[in-house]
DNA sequence: TTTAATTACGAAATCGTTTTCGTCCTCTTC
DNA sequence: GAAGAGGACGAAAACGATTTCGTAATTAAA
C-alpha cells in the first residue's frame, strides 16, 4: 500500500505487467475494455509511474535544463516565463542552473548535464569564446541545445537572439541627435556576443556621423557590483561634456542612476542615458529611462520551441546547412533620460 | 564507445561491476590500489553514472522542486537565488514550477510531484485555504516540504516567513504619523496568509490610533493585471482626502504609480504610499518609494536549509512537537513617497 | 476443412546502478 | 596446525518500467 507500482496494479487486475503497461500507453494491442479497467483502477489507486524507471528504460527524461548567468534580473525571469509556458504545455520539467557569470561554473554545469539527466539545454552563455570544449562535448553526446540572447557563434547550435547591432545603432543615433558630444558604452565584458554586437552598432553609428574618436568611451565595468560602481564613478568624475551613455545592460544603467544621484549629476541635463532593459519601472524612474526592450518572453518561447524541435528530430538525419537562427526585434522607448 | 557505463568500465578493468561500483563510492571493502585504478579509468573515459538508474535503485533523486506563483518578480527571483546557493553546495538539482497564482495549477503540480521525482519541495502557496488535500497527500507520501513567505498554517510543515504583522503595523504607524486621514490597504486576495498578516497589522495600527473606520479601505485588486488596474483606478477617482496607501505587494504599488502618473495625482502631496517591495530601483523612482523589504535571499536560504534537514531526517522518528518556523525581519526604508 | 492472419495477452529481457550475500584467500592466534 | 577473523572481490537480486518476442485463441481466406 505504501507505494503503488505497476506490478501491484497488474496483480490486482489479474493481468500481466506488460499488458498493464501497454494499456496505460494506449497500445493497439490491448482491447478497449481492458484499457478501461486498467485506467480506472490506476486512477482509483492513484498510480503514477516511477519517472526514473521510465526514464532509464526509454532513455529520455522529459526534462530540460536552463543555464543562465543570473536569475534576479528581469530579462532572465521573463525568458524563463516564456520557456515555462512551452515546457508546461509539452509536460516537460525545467531544471534551473545559475552560473553567476562564471565561465568555469558554466562548464561544470554543462559537463554535469552530459550524463543524460536532461533531454536538452537552453543556454545563455557566460562563457568566454576561448573555451568551447564543453559545447563540443554536448554536440558529440548528441544532446540538443539552443542558445538564447548570449550565443556562442563558433558553435553550430540553434539560437534565438535579438537585433543587437541595429538596436545599438539606433540607440546611438538617437543619442547623437540629442546633441551629445561625448559617447560612452557601458559593457560587462568584451567576451559576450550580444553585448559586442551592441557595441558594434554603437561604434558604427558614431563612425557614420563622424564623431571624433577621442570622444568615444568604452567602459568595461565587469560583473562584480562593487567594482563596477567604482569604475563607472571614476569615469563620471570629472564628467565629460555633454555625455551620452548607452548602457548595454539594465544593471549598469541602474548603477549609473545611483551614482548620478549620489554625486549630483542631473539627467538628462548633464548626462543622457539609454539602456537595454526590461524594467517594469523604467517609465517611473526619476527621470524616466529611455530603453531598448527585448521581447524577453518571446525569446524564451522561441528558444524552447527550437529546442523541442531539436529533441524531436534527434536521431533523424539533419540537413547541416540549415542552422536555425531566430532574430527578434527590440523596441526603442524614448523617455526623459535622453531629452534634449 | 557511444555511452560509457559501469559494465564497460568493469570489463575494461577486468573487475566485476560490483567492485567498480563500490570503488567509485569509496567503499571500505575495496583496497586503495584498486580504487585508484578505477577512479583513474573512470576519469579518463569520462564515465558518469546514469542518474536514473541510480535514482531508481537508491530511491532518491538529488532533486528538489520550487513551486512559486510567478517568477518575473524580484522577490521570488531573489528567493530562488538563495535556494540555489544551498542546493548548489549540496549538489542538488532544482526544478522550477510556476503556478501563475492559480490554485488548481498548484494542486496539479504538487500531485505530479508525488511520484518521487523530487526528494523535497519548497512551496510559496497560491492556494486558497479551503483546499489542502494535496498537501496532505505529500505528508502521507512522506515527501518533505517547506513553505516560504506564503505559508499554509493549517498544515504541519516547516515554514520560513517574515514578521508580516509587525511590518504591517510599522508601515501603517508610519503612514499615520505622516498625517494621512484615509488609509487604504492594497491586497491581491484575502486567501494569502502573508498578505492577511500584513492586513492584520494594518488594521491593528489603525485601531490603536483610533482611526475612524469609515476612513479605512481594503482594496482587493486580484491577480489579473488589467482588472487590478481598473480597480485601483476606480478607487482613486475621486481621490480620498489625504490618502495613505499601504501596498501589500510590489506589483500593486507600481500599478498605483502608473495610475497616478496617468491621472495626475501627485505623490506624496496628494497621496502617500508605502509598499512591500524588493525593487532595486525603489530609491530611483519618481518619487522614491518607501518600502518594507523582505530578506528574500535569506528566506530562500533558510527554507532550503530546513528542507534539506527534513530530507536528511526522513525515516527517523521526529518529535512532532517541534515544528520549525523561522521568522525573519523585514526592513523599513522611508523615502519620498511618504514624505509629509 | 485447412491454412493464414489477426487479436489479445504474457514471459522475459533490458535499461544501469546499488546492495546483499557469498566465497575464496591470507593472516592471526592459541 | 586448526580455527577464527578479516580482506578483497564477484554473482546475482533488486529498483520499476518498457519492449521484444512468443503463443494461444479466434477469425478470415482459400
Amino acid at each position: 500500500m505504501e507505494n503503488m507500482n505497476i506490478k501491484k496494479l497488474a496483480k490486482e487486475l489479474n493481468l500481466s505487467v506488460s499488458t498493464v503497461s501497454k494499456a496505460l500507453h494506449d497500445s493497439y494491442e490491448i482491447k478497449a475494455e481492458t484499457k478501461e479497467k486498467v485506467l480506472a483502477l490506476a486512477k482509483q489507486l492513484n498510480y503514477q509511474p516511477n519517472p526514473f524507471a521510465s526514464s532509464l528504460r526509454r532513455n529520455s527524461s522529459k526534462t530540460i535544463a536552463v543555464v543562465i548567468p543570473e536569475i534576479a534580473h528581469n530579462f532572465f525571469s521573463l525568458v524563463i516565463n516564456g520557456i515555462e509556458s512551452i515546457a508546461e504545455e509539452l509536460k516537460y520539467h525545467v531544471l534551473i542552473y545559475i552560473t553567476h557569470e562564471i565561465p568555469e561554473k558554466e562548464e561544470q554545469i554543462i559537463r554535469h548535464l552530459l550524463n543524460g539527466r536532461v533531454d536538452g539545454i537552453l543556454i545563455s552563455s557566460s562563457g568566454t569564446s576561448n573555451n568551447n570544449a564543453h559545447y563540443h562535448e554536448l554536440v558529440q553526446k548528441g544532446i540538443p541545445f539552443v542558445f538564447f540572447d548570449r550565443a556562442n557563434f563558433e558553435i553550430d547550435a540553434p539560437r534565438v537572439i535579438t537585433d543587437d547591432y541595429q538596436a545599438g545603432f539606433q540607440a546611438t543615433e538617437h543619442l547623437i541627435k540629442t546633441q551629445c558630444k561625448h559617447f560612452a558604452f557601458l559593457s560587462l565584458s568584451n567576451q559576450m556576443t550580444a553585448i559586442n554586437h551592441r557595441k558594434d552598432g554603437f561604434l558604427a553609428a558614431l563612425k557614420q556621423y563622424q564623431i571624433e574618436p577621442s570622444h568615444v568611451h568604452i567602459i568595461e565595468a565587469g560583473t562584480d557590483e562593487t567594482l563596477s560602481f567604482q569604475i563607472i564613478r571614476n569615469f563620471l568624475q570629472p564628467l565629460p561634456e555633454s555625455l551620452g551613455i548607452f548602457s548595454s545592460v539594465e544593471k549598469l544603467a541602474i548603477q549609473t542612476y545611483h551614482i548620478c544621484k549620489e554625486i549630483n549629476i542631473l539627467i538628462p541635463n548633464q548626462l543622457k542615458i539609454i539602456s537595454f532593459s526590461n524594467l517594469p519601472t523604467a517609465a517611473l524612474l526619476n527621470p524616466a529611462l529611455s530603453t531598448l526592450t527585448q521581447p524577453a518572453f518571446s525569446i524564451g518561447k522561441e528558444a524552447a520551441l527550437l529546442l523541442f524541435q531539436s529533441i524531436r528530430n534527434k536521431g533523424k538525419i539533419q540537413p547541416i546547412t540549415t542552422l536555425p537562427q531566430i532574430v527578434l526585434k527590440s523596441t526603442l522607448f524614448i523617455r526623459e533620460s535622453t531629452k534634449i
